[in-house]
DNA sequence: ATCTTAGTTTGGTCCTACCAAAAATGGAGA
DNA sequence: TCTCCATTTTTGGTAGGACCAAACTAAGAT
C-alpha cells in the first residue's frame, strides 16, 4: 500500500527512469561498484532531458542506491542494511530535535538490548562468550582512557547485536550508535565510570553465562539506565 | 560521523540551500502543513539557480520533509515518526529482494513481539487489556471474512505496540506491515487459520492477564512461527 | 615503464523558454 | 451576501543550450 497510486500522481517524467535504474541495479544489470552511465548517454537511453536524468540520480542518490561524491561519476550501489542505515541516517537525525525523542529512540535500545541479552543467556554459543570475554578484555585494559573506553564499550555491546545471527540487529546496533553518540559526548566520562561499567558488562556475561535470562536482563537494565541517569544530569546541570 | 567529511567533498550549491531548508523546518519559521515559497522566490531567497533549489527541494522531498505532490505546491513536514518510516519505505524495500531478507526481518519482528508481550505481561494497565480484548472481539467477529480479519489482525498487534507508550513501537509495527505484506499477501487465507490465529491471541491476551511473561512469549513465538511456516510452505509449493 | 601534458569527457550550475495544471481572481447569477 | 463558473496569473515540470572546472584519457617525452 501507498505510494502506488497511479490515481492522484498523475506525471513525473522521471518516476520511470527511477524505477527502471533501480530495477537495473538490483538485478545487476548495472554492476555493483561501477560507474553509472554518463548523465549524457542515459538521457540517449532513457529518451529523457538531463533534467529529468539528473532529478532521478538525486532521488536514487538518496536512497542509497546510487554514491554520487561531489564531482565524481556516481558509483552503483547494491544495498545492504549497511547502506540503508546511513541513507536512513540523515532522515532520523530529523527526529531527534528534542530530548523526549532521544529518550524515546534510548528506551527503544533498551528494549532491544533487554531482549538481546536474554537471548544471549539461552543461546550463546561457546564463540559468543569467547567474543563477550574478549570484549570485556578490552574493556578493562582501556578503563584509564575515556576516549578508547568508549569504543571498547561499544564494541561489546555490538557483540550483543551479533549473537542472533542476523543482519539486521548490527545494522540497528551502528543506528542507535551512530544516532545516538551526538547526543551522548557531551557526557563526562570518567575512569571511575568506565570502571563502573566493565563490571556492568562483567554481571552481564556472568547472568549469561549461568544461562540466566532474567538476570542478565536486570543486570542491562540497570547498566544502561545508570548511563541515561549519567546523561540527563549531565544535561540538566 | 560519516558525511561531515568536509575533505573530499569540495562543493555542492545545493547543500546550504537544504541545509537552510532543514533548519527553517524544524525551527518551524517554515510552518508545518503550509506550502513551500515558490521556487523562483526560492530562487531569489537563497540567490541560487532554479536548478540547485530544485535539487535542494527533491533532497527534502526524499528525506520526508517536504511532501511534493506531482503538480502540487510542496508542503512542508516537519517530520514525525510516521513521517520517517514513509520515506524510510523505499529504501528498506530494496533490501528485501531474497526470502533470506525477508525471513530477517520476520524474525526481527518476532523478536520485538516477544519483547513486547513480555512487558505486556509484566506492566499491562486495564486500558491496555480492554484495548487487547476489543482487538480480539474484533477478531472473532471478522473470522469469516478473510480480508477483513486481515485488518484485525493487524490491529491486534498494532496494540501490543502502543503499550510501551514509545511513539517509536508504533512506527515500527507500521513498518513491519508496509514492509512485509507484498511478501505476505500471496498466503492462503481461510476461516480456519483465522480461527487459529484468533485462538493464538486469545492465548496471548490469557497470559498477559496471568502477568507470566514467559508463557506469554512462548505463546506469541509459537503464533508468529505458525504464520511463517504457513507462508514458507505457500512459496516453496 | 613512468611522468608530463594536451585534449576530451563529464558533472555542476545557470539561463531561457514553454506547457499544462493549479491557484487566484473577479464577475455573473441566485 | 454567497455560490459558482470562466478567465487570468502563478507555479511546477520538462526541454535544450551554454559554460566552467574538475576528472579522465591518451599521446608524447623522459
Amino acid at each position: 500500500m501507498t505510494d502506488i497510486h497511479l490515481d492522484s500522481a498523475k506525471s513525473r517524467a522521471a518516476d520511470p527512469v527511477i524505477a527502471q535504474l533501480e530495477q537495473q541495479i538490483l538485478s545487476g544489470k548495472l554492476v555493483n561498484g561501477a560507474p553509472l552511465p554518463a548523465e549524457r548517454d542515459l538521457m540517449e537511453d532513457f529518451g529523457a532531458s538531463r533534467t529529468v536524468i539528473r532529478e532521478a540520480i538525486i532521488a536514487l542518490s538518496n536512497r542509497g542506491l546510487i554514491e554520487s561524491k561531489p564531482r565524481y561519476r556516481p558509483i552503483v550501489r547494491k544495498p545492504d542494511y549497511e547502506t540503508v542505515l546511513n541513507a536512513t541516517g540523515k532522515i532520523v537525525q530529523n527526529l531527534l530535535t528534542e530530548t523526549g525523542d532521544v529518550k524515546n529512540l534510548y528506551d527503544s535500545r533498551v528494549f532491544i538490548e533487554r531482549g538481546l541479552v536474554r537471548e544471549a543467556a539461552l543461546t550463546a554459543t561457546k564463540d559468543n562468550i569467547a567474543d563477550l570475554k574478549a570484549a570485556i578484555a578490552a574493556n578493562e585494559a582501556a578503563i584509564s582512557n575515556s576516549v578508547a573506553f568508549y569504543e571498547t564499550d561499544v564494541a561489546f555491546h555490538g557483540v550483543l547485536y551479533r549473537i542472533p545471527n542476523n543482519p539486521i540487529f548490527p545494522a540497528i546496533h551502528m543506528g542507535y550508535t551512530a544516532w545516538l553518540a551526538p547526543h551522548w559526548d557531551k557526557m563526562l566520562r570518567s575512569p571511575e565510570r568506565n570502571e563502573l561499567n566493565f563490571h556492568a558488562h562483567e554481571a552481564i556475561l556472568g547472568a549469561i553465562m549461568e544461562r540466566d535470562p532474567d538476570a542478565a536482563e536486570a543486570v542491562l537494565k540497570s547498566h544502561l539506565d545508570a548511563a541515561w541517569e549519567h546523561v540527563r544530569t549531565t544535561f540538566t546541570s
